[in-house]
RNA sequence: GGGCACGUAGCUCAGUCCGGAAAGAGCGUCGGACUUCUAAUCCGACGGUCGUGGGUUCAAAUCCCAUCGUGCCCGCCA
């Protein structure tokens, strides 16, 4: 309802502008500070004194007197404080938020027919995910979501790179030592927690084996990586046997976020299909190819990059960039967008990706890059290689542990008396354990540094998943006490009879404007790709939900019939908007906690 | 050395793209609220030269320049 409100709001100070020959190319349009009572305000009675010869205030009144309020739907009244215009809702302005809220898609935009494929995490598989990469597969599975409730139709890609150095090295590796050569048990169950040991074993044997193996080894790692640049059956078999492997044991560990993908796309497959050599034929006829020092490059200082992109190798086989390349005019001929999630460490590698796709003869506009800073810990940078980090699957399962004990130790506080027993426990343990873990990256600007800290990353209190989650929960327990089943269809409760003139108190319409705001936070934050706006509405809301909370009983006694049903409807409402926005993050809205 | 990002309360962060109403939260500290729809909650107090210095503007945390600090990158790795 916000974003017709906005556009009504627009075209009345459009209009006015336009009758008192102003300029209109900026109407100031802004949301007014908490204290003030309007959902849309503009100042743009500041820029008009100098050409109006007239101060701020009094160009305000002229505009506020230009515009016709009775024409207007969702705008009640337009005010002015100084120099501000203030717009005010009107009924049907809180109404229609109150019945279109009661859905259980609201916030979900109109479809776009549009075809988007988001590329995130594509991690090496190399071995276990750490959390240093853990911001990837969270950060990109709710830019997905987000994108998914704005209306666009999207799949979501994980791109495997198995044609690397390192996979040569991994398969030699793995091919070469026995379960007796290494030096640890494996720390999981699971198959890339196995086979990682070989993999850490091998690099190791390169940097200080005997200078003959190693140069034995060298040549073998090479053979390899010549016959998967020529399509051999054989060496691209060798390598699925460990890429297939230690793939199907990370897809078990992003699963627990959950982050599921449509499609694992193999970098080999643009070897395989002749993609990668018509490309290098096409790059060797750019004006910015060289052939130096028996290796072809492209010279791209002429467009901001100093350093030369490196697409053939002296041996001839082909780079990671020049695959990606391929994969990426492959992405424009199948979706209308391309969306990729990467560390800042792959910045500069970006950059030259979209200037080449683009000297390519590509339009890159479709193309868009969501970069994020790396997780650190306090003593430095986490590496697979050397086996330094955190793995994931550690931080959730101490994250569950932590949460258990919390629901544990609030057993036997509780007031409800809703009996919770050995499966609700551990549902909720995962729920918020979980949650936490996705809530408190999901929510920062992707730019800025982390330093992981235990305490920090599961800390339930601060402004944490548990926090807005408590809200959904107790959204649901009002539902359910008032028999409405909160899974159910919440339509069926006549709700449109709820009349939103029965929502008087300030708390009422401050969560009634809240709710309204949220599609065009969803439409913003995906314009933007930027889902921890999202999350930054959520404790909004959720701040808004417990001020209702607290001053309106919904189901006591002295409320009137009529107030229950309208407060009831609210609370549906709300249900709804936290629900949604809880799943655009990731984060799983708990029944009861 | 060069390029890019980040710097807001003791700590963790919104707000910065698109300049506007007396800078907002949470944690921590201190003080309050559970016979009432769940206290993982709420209310109050304390706490800020928005790194620093200039500039533009009626107006700057927000734009521009400089500077300091931190991180990332500058492989025939990915």
């Amino acid at each position: 309802m916000f974003l017709a409100l906005r556009a009504e709001v627009e075209s009345a100070i459009a209009e006015a502008l336009s009758t008192l020959e102003f300029p209109t190319d900026d109407l100031g349009i802004e949301e007014p500070p908490e204290d003030v009572e309007s959902v849309l305000a503009s100042s743009v009675a500041f820029r008009l004194a100098g050409e109006a010869g007239a101060p701020p205030p009094q160009v305000a009144g002229q505009l506020a007197d230009e515009i016709d309020v009775d024409a207007l739907t969702y705008v009640s009244d337009v005010q002015t404080q100084g120099p501000y215009l203030n717009f005010l809702p009107s009924d049907a302005y809180l109404g229609e938020t109150l019945e279109t809220a009661t859905d259980d898609t609201y916030g979900a935009l109109e479809d776009r027919g549009e075809d988007v494929v988001v590329e995130h995490t594509s991690a090496n598989p190399t071995g276990p995910v750490h959390v240093g990469r853990a911001r990837n597969p969270i950060i990109g599975d709710a830019v997905a979501t987000l994108l998914d409730y704005a209306g666009y139709d999207v799949d979501r890609h994980y791109y495997v790179n198995d044609a690397g150095r390192q996979m040569a090295v991994f398969t030699w590796a793995y091919e070469t030592f026995d379960e007796a050569d290494l030096e640890s048990e494996p720390e999981r169950d699971r198959p890339e927690y196995d086979l990682v040991r070989y993999y850490r074993k091998g690099n190791a044997f390169l940097e200080n084996g005997p200078e003959d193996e190693v140069a034995e080894a060298e040549a073998e790692i090479e053979s390899i990586m010549q016959g998967l640049e020529a399509g051999d059956d054989e060496a691209y078999e060798r390598v699925s046997e460990v890429v297939d492997q230690v793939l199907g044991g990370m897809k078990e560990c992003l699963a627990r976020l959950p982050a599921e993908f449509d499609e694992f796309v193999k970098e080999t497959k643009f070897m395989r299909n002749g993609d990668t050599d018509e490309l290098v034929s096409r790059l060797k006829e750019l004006d910015e190819a060289v052939y130096e020092e028996d290796a072809w490059q492209l010279e791209l200082e002429d467009h901001g990059i100093d350093k030369n992109l490196v697409f053939l190798r002296a041996d001839g086989t082909s780079l990671y960039p020049t695959r990606d390349l391929a994969h990426h005019e492959w992405k424009f001929d199948n979706y209308d967008r391309a969306v990729t999630v990467l560390g800042e460490d792959h910045k500069l590698q970006a950059k030259q990706l979209r200037t080449t796709l683009e000297l390519l003869g590509n339009e890159t506009e479709p193309l868009r890059q969501v970069l994020y800073s790396y997780v650190n810990l306090p003593e430095g940078k986490m590496s697979t290689r050397r086996g330094t980090g955190v793995d994931l699957d550690d931080l959730l399962d101490e994250a569950i542990d932590r949460a258990r004990d919390e629901v544990e130790t609030r057993l036997d506080d509780r007031i409800r008396d809703d009996d919770l027993d050995e499966e609700d426990i551990e549902r909720i343990a995962h729920q918020v354990g979980i949650g936490a873990v996705r809530y408190d990256i999901v929510s920062k600007q992707p730019t800025k540094a982390i330093t992981f800290e235990w305490d920090q990353a599961l800390d339930f209190e601060a402004q944490s998943a548990p926090y807005v989650q408590y809200v959904h929960a107790r959204c649901c327990g009002i539902l359910e006490e008032a028999d409405v089943d909160p899974e159910g269809d919440l339509e069926a409760l006549d709700l449109d009879a709820a009349d939103a003139d029965l929502l008087e108190t300030p708390e009422e319409r401050d969560l009634l404007e809240t709710i309204a705001r949220f599609p065009s936070v969803v439409d913003e934050a995906a314009d933007d790709l930027e889902p921890h706006q999202v999350a930054t509405y959520t404790r909004e809301f959720a701040d808004r939900f417990n001020g209702f909370y607290r001053e309106c009983p919904v189901l006591a006694d002295e409320v009137d019939p009529e107030v229950r049903e309208a407060r009831l409807a609210l609370v549906a409402a709300s249900k709804h908007t936290v629900a949604n926005a809880l799943s655009i993050l990731g984060v799983d809205a708990p029944r009861s906690m």
